[in-house]
RNA sequence: GCUGGCGUAGCUCAACUGGCAGAGCAGCUGAUUUGUAAUCAGCAGGUUGCGGGUUCGAGUCCCAUCGCCAGCUCCA
């Protein structure tokens, strides 16, 4: 029997399993790290029997290697199946679920008789290592789903009967790993003996299926990697992340704190912290007027009345806060969208008005669960770098087109990498389909007319219309919303927004909600770890400090700190009474792009010595000489992004 | 909100099965006058998150509460 194997064509026996097929074709390292194999895009264990496409030489059977990230998702699940039997073997009476591979590890959620903590994880880890070390087979069998149910019954695990009914399929595939039996689809590993490397990480709780009127599980999530090196790697990159987490370069670097106990949720701006939130948002008002937005500003606090004809109050309630004043009820702006509709409405509006483009650097309050907050990431008082942009039909697209450019030259601006993804109509929606189709293939064209890739999130609209989400990473690679997009079909008809045509007659606006930073608190957070609390120079909150060698040169330092200062430059000077290398390391530890040590030398010359943050020095050099540096290291990442500002 | 973990000096962390709350850094004072990542000495710094309880005795054990951390759910 001939058979294809990648490229080759091998000779098999019949009856050959797939492993038999791919030990023929590969050589003796590439075989040992091939942990499954694929035809016809289907997985297949290596003990399968091969598929008759492969068999009749019409399809090529493909080996799954360690390596790649096939190979490496189905070692995390199989290392799942391990803890999964190591967990039912040390505690028993323990429901198990359900345990996928996930981006760089894996999980397993259990209904233990009581809840797992990280006390827990050696004896685990001991007894997945055992079985590891034992080799043991996973053996594959397909039973009837009534089978399957039986067995399942018999043990008394409700949650994989549960499964089971929900699987259209006649027949199941089950896995057994030495005493522990479970539903799975497969393939996985021949052996537990492929599982090298592997660590457990956290413990936390999971409702079953995601929904939070069901029961708490207790999830273990762990990592598996093909060797022992890459998971050392793997757990370095963890610790390494840790050390640019914004909230705790925020309190080294005296950015920003919270006072828990008197504003959970919400931020207390320190003065250099405030410093980068001033100059950011100096430059994005002048960058929205540029790009023919108006500044406009409306209250915090609004009757609740509004909020009912906006439709929050029936929505959105949950995450509002109200107050009342004089007996009336208020509430606080958890958007700024009413203020600005209701500056556009206050009067007849032509054609030729749009569009109108309203900004507001706008402070929202949302009431958010105590759980979720999470540093500057996610906060209960925010700033949005919001705007509304209300415009004819027939100008939306260019709109969107703008929006996107300003996303686009932002995010260049500040080296983030970002996705993009559409969100289009959900099951729960208002407006007509064809609003709906016309503003979705405004947004899609957009974005395909300036070349920027992105994913279509079925269904994921907002239920008043379609929308384009920004996300950037943090840190640890958890995916934060920055950007947003959104199309808007009500707001217009509740409150009545129109606009004169050409033709005289009135005419129902579109209305575009957008954020490009989102928030200027998730944002900055973000930024100082992206940058790791290192700051662009024309953001640093300080960009250049003196320090001094000796006392004898206080007096020159403070000259040329305020020579610099008139240039416009944020400089300090260090004139305590310690040694040159203990001031210069402080500087280093605060992240200062520039520090200009001055000694007998300098003083001597009237320059000043040049150290860069990275910690090269530059030598001797005149005062207009590092203004000049300076200032050139600020406008350089405008020029890099295309928008050629310059910074002052 | 839910599950688990955790709250000790400004910061980072000690304090065994309940037995005198401690160290480094930062701060202050003094000495030192120093050349590119930490000079030395001294001083000061606390209602152990807040409130109850058990105990001769609680940072430690129990209850309650507020908050933080990881995740779930939800979102910029």
């Amino acid at each position: 029997m001939n058979i294809c194997v990648e490229n080759n064509t091998v000779e098999a026996p019949e009856g050959a399993a797939c492993a038999d097929a791919l030990k023929l074709a590969l050589s003796g390292k590439r075989f040992k790290s091939c942990v499954a194999a694929r035809a016809n895009g289907e997985l297949l264990d290596l003990a399968s029997p091969l598929p008759d496409a492969v068999r009749n030489g019409t399809t090529p059977l493909e080996p799954v290697t360690l390596d790649s990230d096939e190979g490496l998702d189905l070692l995390r699940h199989s290392t799942a199946h391990v803890m999964a039997a190591a967990v039912q073997k040390l505690f028993p009476g323990t429901k198990v679920t359900i345990g996928p591979a996930i981006d760089k590890g894996f999980y397993y959620d259990f209904d233990p008789q009581r809840p797992f903590s990280v006390e827990d994880f050696a004896a685990i880890e001991a007894e997945m290592r055992a079985i590891v070390a034992a080799g043991t087979p996973f053996a594959r069998r397909e039973v009837s789903k009534d089978e399957a149910i039986r067995i399942f019954e018999g043990k008394g695990e409700n949650y994989k009967v549960e499964i089971i009914r929900e699987i259209p399929a006649d027949a199941v595939s089950l896995y057994t790993l030495g005493d522990f039996t479970d539903l799975c689809r497969g393939p996985h590993l021949p052996n537990a003996g492929f599982v090298r490397a592997f660590k457990l990480l956290s413990v936390a709780g999971a409702y079953w299926r995601g929904d939070e009127k069901n029961k708490m599980l207790s999830r273990i999530y762990g990592t598996a990697f093909a060797d022992e090196a890459a998971l050392a790697k793997y757990l370095h990159h963890i610790e390494e992340a840790k050390r640019r987490d914004h909230r705790k370069l925020g309190k080294e670097l005296d950015l920003f704190d919270f006072h828990e106990d008197v504003a959970p949720g919400m931020v207390f701006w320190h003065p250099k912290g405030m410093l980068v939130r001033t100059i950011l948002e100096d430059f994005l008002r002048k960058e929205h007027l540029k790009r023919g937005y108006e500044l406009v500003q409306g209250p915090q606090l609004l009757r609740r009345e509004l909020w009912e004809k906006s439709g929050h109050y029936d929505n959105y309630r949950e995450n509002m806060y109200f107050t009342e004043i004089e007996g009336d009820a208020y509430g606080v702006k958890p958007m700024n969208c009413l203020a600005h509709m209701l500056i556009y409405g206050r009067h007849l509006r032509s054609y030729r008005e749009l569009p109108v483009r309203y900004a507001e650097l706008g402070v929202v309050h949302r009431h958010e669960m105590s759980g979720v907050l999470h540093g500057l990431l996610r906060v209960r008082q925010f700033t949005q770098d919001d705007a509304h942009i209300i415009c004819r039909p027939d100008q939306l697209e260019q709109e969107i087109i703008g929006v996107i450019t300003l996303v686009r030259d932002l995010f260049n601006l500040f080296g983030f990498s970002y996705r993009l993804g559409v969100a289009t109509r959900p099951e729960k929606y208002i407006g007509t389909i064809e609003a709906w189709d016309r503003a979705t293939k405004a947004l899609t064209d957009a974005l395909t007319k300036l070349e920027i890739p992105f994913a279509i999130n079925e269904g994921d609209g907002a239920f008043y219309g379609p929308k384009i989400d920004g996300r950037v990473t943090d840190s640890l690679d958890r995916e934060w919303q920055c950007s947003t997009i959104q199309c808007d079909f009500t707001l217009p008809e509740r409150f009545d927004l129109g606009y004169v045509g050409q033709d005289g007659e009135r005419h129902r606006p579109v209305m575009v909600h957008r954020a490009i930073l989102g928030s200027l608190e998730r944002f900055i957070g973000i930024l100082v770890e992206h940058c790791a609390g290192a700051f662009p120079t024309w953001l640093a909150p300080v960009q250049a400090r003196v320090v001094t060698v000796t006392d004898k040169h206080d007096e020159f330092a403070q000259k040329v700190r305020d020579i610099l200062k008139a240039k416009g430059l944020r400089v300090e000077a260090d004139l305590r009474n310690e040694k040159l290398g203990y001031k210069v390391r402080a500087a280093q530890l605060e992240k200062i792009p520039y520090v200009l040590v001055v000694g007998d030398k300098e003083l001597e010359a009237g320059e000043v010595n040049v150290r860069l943050r990275g910690g090269e020095t530059l030598g001797s050099m005149a005062l207009d000489r590092v203004a000049d540096r300076i200032q050139a290291d600020c406008d350089e990442p405008f020029k890099q992004g295309g928008m050629n500002y310059r910074f002052s």
